[in-house]
DNA sequence: GACAAAACGGAACAGCGCTCCGTATCGTAA
DNA sequence: TTACGATACGGAGCGCTGTTCCGTTTTGTC
């Protein structure tokens, strides 16, 4: 898949020239400007960033979810991508469930705000989290299975509400050094386990 | 402490009774808001049912955190006296611990956007997460050394994080089936849980 | 009843998301 | 090369926010 047909996303027709550019371009103020004022910096600003008007990225990107999708994307899919190796390489599924949520967590603590546009319920990041969830739900779900039907995790336990959960711990400043998401995950990760019966 | 003192301070000199009762009414209004349209709700709004303008509320309540606590004063305050009275009314300290979380969850799926409020870093709810977190942290810690003390909770954990991590698991809509806070605080407490040794 | 202090109300300003349409640019066919 | 329709662009403008500020009203007191 060429870049600009990633971009553009593939199945539209080929469009002008300038327009291609500019999505270029806006994808990378805004990944500079996710980084300094978070995903929810005003629109203005990364027009501003990327020499555009408002109007051009609205046209590219219709709601605010679009863009922050555009920007991740890679590493979502890097993320859901990264499931099912790790459940072959790893010794244990439970494992492997532990360094897949690790990825996760890593990826949301270093995109400020990320995290919390995700569970936001308004703002146009809707989308965005309908996005995360349909593309990694499932690959927690398949860890997980593997994990309880190993006995290594309570069953019962749905996956939605387990990225969920590890979602929101990470919500909040991430500079607050009274509060760190992954010792938390940790702790939940460890109610998830099942013991193994010593049979 | 009568009702008017309450509501004013008690350290601020006597004022006017029209303020007093102001400060009454925007209390009132602001609480039936929130309800409905979550501590988030426009100022416009809050004046607006309570019959007053908005001088008067940024008078009286300067930032919004402070009409926030002012609100739920009562129902924090009854929280953080319940940690003790549970400590000594549970037969063990982590029985105890999980009815006090119990009661802090139930309190902020019940109170629209207050969660969402408590971990957010703008909009003026600093002061909120700082009243809450100073009345209830200490309150957490000492039901926390308790169950520690008795080897029924993982010594390490902070109630600064605890409590952060029980409040960030409440964020978000409250109206997801597929949600529900109390399961994933259910695992994180399983988390917390120490294994009491056999011997 | 008069008067100063206290409190009130809302106009006004700034920042934001989002829309809409006149204008500029591009691709193509003559 | 030029001419022209399709496409994309830019930003003014609208509505909704939070917050301030000051002329006006109400209150308590003498």
């Amino acid at each position: 898949m060429a870049a600009a047909d990633e971009a553009r996303g593939a199945s539209a027709r080929p469009k002008r020239a300038d327009a291609v550019r500019n999505q270029q371009t806006l994808l990378a103020a805004a990944a500079e400007v996710f980084v300094t004022s978070g995903v929810d910096a005003p629109i203005r600003e990364i027009a501003k960033r990327a020499g555009v008007g408002m109007g051009t990225i609205y046209r590219h990107f219709p709601t605010r979810a679009d863009l922050v999708v555009a920007v991740y994307r890679h590493q979502v899919e890097a993320c859901a991508e990264a499931g099912p190796a790790l459940l072959a390489e790893e010794e244990s599924p439970f494992t492997a469930l532990e360094r897949w949520v690790d990825l996760f967590v890593d990826f949301l603590v270093t995109k400020h705000g990320l995290a919390d546009a995700l569970r936001s319920d308004s703002g146009g990041f809707e989308a965005l989290h309908a996005y995360f969830l349909d593309r990694l739900v499932p690959v927690c779900g398949q860890l997980l299975d593997a994990a309880a039907g190993a006995g290594e995790a309570r069953p019962g336990v749905e996956p939605y509400e387990l990225m969920r959960g590890v979602g929101n711990l990470c919500v909040g400043r991430d500079d607050d050094p009274r509060y760190d998401p992954r010792r938390l995950v940790d702790l939940l990760l460890r109610g998830l386990r099942e013991v193994r019966p010593s049979s």
